[in-house]
DNA sequence: CGCGACGTTGATTTGCCTCAACGATTGTGG
DNA sequence: CCACAATCGTTGAGGCAAATCAACGTCGCG
């Protein structure tokens, strides 16, 4: 049960028995029907999840009621809204689940005091949010330097299996372009 | 000489001497003069650099020789090119100086020997990293949601000082419009 | 089976870009 | 300290990528 998020681990640092101990005694367990939602906008980010199975999004509901996507969460992945989660204050993001759903999830205090009792993962986390910052940093300068339809190609090209299991509307919003626009491009090739 | 720097440190963790003194050893500081690049695109960015004094931009040169502005950093923030440095790999973007600037920067391996000897820094860095997460993923949404000219307002309350001190077309290749329609923007008021 | 969400298509509109020309400002060598 | 060049910001005409709006087929789910 728990091996895919110790894998996760184990890909930045190593766990001896009583560490991986104290990670698991912390860990919360979690399942989240379609369409829930994890975390709604305004409320505050009290844990860090970890996607075991299944798919979330991370958005922005604006106010004209349109959603922007952030990021989708698939399996091995973190799904958080950052800044409501570090400093435990109202999130802007909603999290809902695109198919049933199962993560495990590690509470802000439990987190705290991880760092205190296994501080390896202060490192761990560094990482995270090193590559997390890689990814956002390569999308806005995709977003200023190529076009929908580029942008879409590469979207392709990077996650193929993505395209048949993400309704074609969310990878619109992901791609910043309207679905009407999108089925045009599709439709150009 | 260093106090910019150090308390910058002291903004997320706390220092005894013997540690100060680490980490001032692996310091190295240095001059750039405006124009010049501190990091050109294809070369490996082979150090973290904290401005104490003037203005960096990171920036993507593109296959039409158009520039993308990723981020400005003026006193007391960080420039690095972090796919780059992380994995020591070819950089995608070019830093170069806006004005007179000077750094303290950190080599890779040195900051890899400092993360052994002073883990405190682990944390140190985990916190920067997500700090920069939260404002990458900031922008996106913004870019996402709102226009050319909501993104320019926010802008000018967020960064008032900067509007005088950046030349407007940097300020427009940030926003990610023309200089021509920033030009008209201001022009509307 | 029936309803609601989804993807598609086409007509029209618009936010922003491109190109070109022209003042204003800044910087630099004489 | 001036003269001149280079860079920068502005303005306007015209164009295009992508949005909006509306209508319609279809598919999956309850």
């Amino acid at each position: 049960m728990f091996e895919p998020i110790l894998a996760n681990f184990a890909k930045h640092i190593a766990l001896d028995q009583a560490e991986t101990a104290i990670v698991l005694s912390i860990l919360k367990h979690r399942k989240i029907k379609k369409k829930d939602a994890l975390l709604r906008a305004g409320d505050v980010c009290r844990s860090i999840s970890f996607v075991a199975k299944g798919c979330l999004r991370v958005y922005l509901l604006d106010a004209q009621g349109d959603e922007h996507i952030s990021h989708f969460a698939f399996e091995d992945w973190w799904a958080i809204d950052t800044a409501s989660f570090y400093s435990q204050t109202p999130a802007f993001y909603t999290i809902d689940a695109l198919e049933d759903t199962e993560v495990f999830q590690i509470g802000y205090q439990d987190l705290e005091d991880l760092y205190e009792r296994v501080p390896k993962f202060e490192r761990f986390f560094r990482i995270l949010a090193q590559n997390g910052y890689v990814i956002q940093q390569r999308r806005i300068t995709s977003r200023l330097s190529e076009s929908a339809e580029e942008r879409y190609e590469k979207f392709k090209k990077l996650h193929p299996k993505l395209s048949r299991r993400i309704a074609q509307k969310h990878i619109a919003s992901f791609l910043g372009i309207t679905p009407e626009f999108l089925s045009m491009l599709r439709k150009k090739k």
